[in-house]
DNA sequence: GCTGTAATGCGTAGACCATACGCAGAACTA
DNA sequence: TAGTTCTGCGTATGGTCTACGCATTACAGC
């Protein structure tokens, strides 16, 4: 029998968040905590809003609470740990269910520009390397809310979780991109706007035409030079994948 | 004026990547280097490679090399500039141009694989927290290909451009999944083909189905217990998304 | 009320990490 | 040959996570 699974075969989950489930409850000996798994988590949260991802250690995160650096280990089995309820609590609570007479497909978009908001808030959520599909509370309620858009759908269970895998996906990068962009800019003393037409010289000046002709039609057209919407560009891809999906209805349903 | 531009109002682009890019020779005077940066780069990716991104520490790179840490830093800038490079050569140079003759949509198939291919072999590619828009030769070289398979269509400039971070996109966001999923197996013990199972069975455990009707109703289905063909959840999603991209060239066209 | 037990707070210390700085020596130019 | 400039790299600083152990606290049972 493999290690780290426990009675049902099932991966055992840590400690801290079996207490987010509310599956455990504090044994009542020794001396009253003065912290919680919370208020951790809480601090942690409003590190990584004020100065980011990289300002999240352990000890700044004590500091921010006037604990000991490891005081925290007695709630919290380690930064990963941490790391995975901060993501929790990051995220909050999904924006709630689909109205029932809304169409799956505004209840898509909907679900997608609340995760998109949230993102464009907290873009540090993006850094915190996932290590597993989702187990906590609140994640698992998004999940909720974003099936219950397909619930009048024809597509079978496995296809709405595929259908969401890749929203989620999409919206995770288009914010990762653009994270990138305003975290460039402001490393390189760039107004953001300036940010990707100045891309786009930098680019110009390094690529030969004759190696690279398609990129460099690109180019000429312009395209890098403007400074789009981001929201235009969000609701582009969105627009081409809910496409897809409603393809996939229509086959489904005919 | 703000610093980190040069005379075009670029922005600055790090010493090795110049270099990357044959902008830059070395002065003739003082002792012949002993190393090179294309030298260190493959020594990271070797070491990536064996133990993951986690091991890819200046001292384990030149432990490698047979050299001393701090002699690194006479080639590359920093650990950050290093990992973009890393990245560089790790994709390695793009799988080559569409057939002119193919439909677009098979080049674009294939050009979905082949980053889907590169990424399965190189999972440690995802875990590099990438900075910015691609200005690595052997990147740009990945976005010329798949920008030449768009080349017949009605697609303005601009809509290539977003097409491909699409795709690119979803592959990346695919692939991180099955690392994910083959590193959560490898951490718990269990085999690869039960992961999945394991997290039905979690989840199934955690869940009231009160407050997670469509979740439940998902898990009875029995869709996370059965171990699909990653392959098919990969193409499945890459359809959608060209489905998707299709509908608007019809638009266009029509 | 006393004692045993178990949990808390947290100080110390170890094992890493990136990297700023400075110096010795090598290889070129003049 | 003298001067310059670049290389290799040793040392040192300040940061990271966390294993371990100890004193203190608070409850359970007697």
């Amino acid at each position: 029998m493999a290690a780290k699974t426990d009675d049902d075969g099932g991966p055992v989950l840590p400690p801290a968040i079996e207490s987010a489930w509310g599956l455990r409850e504090r044994p009542p000996k020794g001396p009253r905590p003065g912290l919680s798994v919370p208020t951790i988590v809480d601090a942690a949260v409003r590190v990584a809003d004020a100065d980011g991802l990289t300002a999240v250690s352990m000890s700044r995160v004590a500091k921010e609470l006037g604990a000991a650096t490891m005081a925290l280990y007695r709630y919290v089995g380690s930064k990963d740990e941490l790391l995975m309820l901060m993501v929790d609590t990051g995220y909050g609570p999904s924006p709630g269910p689909a109205e029932p007479e809304d169409h799956w497909r505004a209840g898509l978009t909907r679900w997608a520009w609340a995760e998109h908001e949230v993102l464009r808030r907290r873009s540090w959520l993006l850094q915190v390397p996932i290590s597993g599909p989702p187990v906590t509370p609140l994640q698992l309620g998004w999940l909720e809310d974003g099936l219950r858009c397909l619930d009048g759908t024809t597509l079978g269970e496995g296809e709405k979780m595929s259908v969401l895998l890749l929203i989620t996906g999409y919206v995770r990068n288009e914010a990762t991109l653009a994270s990138q962009i305003a975290e460039g800019s402001r490393a390189a003393g760039v107004e953001p706007s300036e940010m990707m037409p100045a891309y786009g010289r930098l680019v110009a000046r390094l690529i030969d035409p004759a190696r690279f002709p398609a990129l460099h039609r690109v180019l000429s057209a312009g395209v890098l030079y403007q400074d789009d919407d981001p929201d235009d560009e969000f609701a582009f891809g969105l627009d081409r994948i809910l496409d897809g999906v409603e393809a996939l209805i229509q086959r489904r349903a005919g």
